[in-house]
DNA sequence: TTGACACATCAACGGTTGTTGATGTATCTC
DNA sequence: GAGATACATCAACAACCGTTGATGTGTCAA
């Protein structure tokens, strides 16, 4: 059983919420080449050991990256389909047609 | 000169909070059936109205909507092109090939 | 074992956020 | 004008978030 395996259902909002940072978009940037270790992270941010820590923890609790380990280290990598789906949910948000109706006030 | 014409880049960290909120979730899935009063907002969402306000203002600032006065009332509406932006931003953080080369690392 | 390494977790803090109720402001009607 | 309507803004507070430094945990090498 790897260290990601327990499925829950993540509130949109807290995936939202976990990309209001920069650093941490930063990471999912870095993420983007392939997964990398911690240490990696760590040189590539210029960022304090326990706070890329708690970032990456947010993300992961996210359901934005995935973590395994191998010896001492772990590496993070990208949870690619909870990214497309949040692109797609905003895609939905945006009606395609033009025509885009004024509401009649219902206010006195 | 409307309400929201000054200029500003938003960060895209802004973006992100502002919709890392259910009720500002709920306000723009309203929004995408056409510009609304807030008097419309407050009736279905079921939130006190100067806390209707304040989500809308976060909104505003993000530039995820516009509003625009018509007498007494305010009508808000999508900022489209922003969503979309966001949208494409979020895609381009998902590499398109499956291959994702592994990193070697380069800890001690 | 022991020590070193890679990383997670904890405790504490200051700043920010969401929420509420009160007050302010612009617009309309009379 | 005065009062009503629609909404914004303010003050206050509790809860949450990002940050730091210290401590804990799992793994490896000697």
């Amino acid at each position: 059983m790897t260290s990601t395996r327990a499925r829950r259902t993540v509130p949109r909002t807290e995936q939202f919420h976990a990309l209001a940072d920069e650093t941490r978009l930063q990471i999912l940037e870095l993420l983007r080449g392939g997964e990398h270790c911690v240490c990696e992270l760590t040189e590539a941010l210029d960022v304090g050991q326990s706070l890329l820590s708690f970032h990456l923890r947010t993300l992961k609790e996210a359901r934005l990256v995935t973590d395994r380990r191998e010896g001492r280290w772990m590496y993070y990598a990208l949870e690619k389909d909870a990214l497309r789906e949040m692109a797609a949910g905003l895609t939905k948000l945006v009606p395609r047609q033009r025509r885009q109706a004024r509401s009649r006030r219902r206010c006195n």
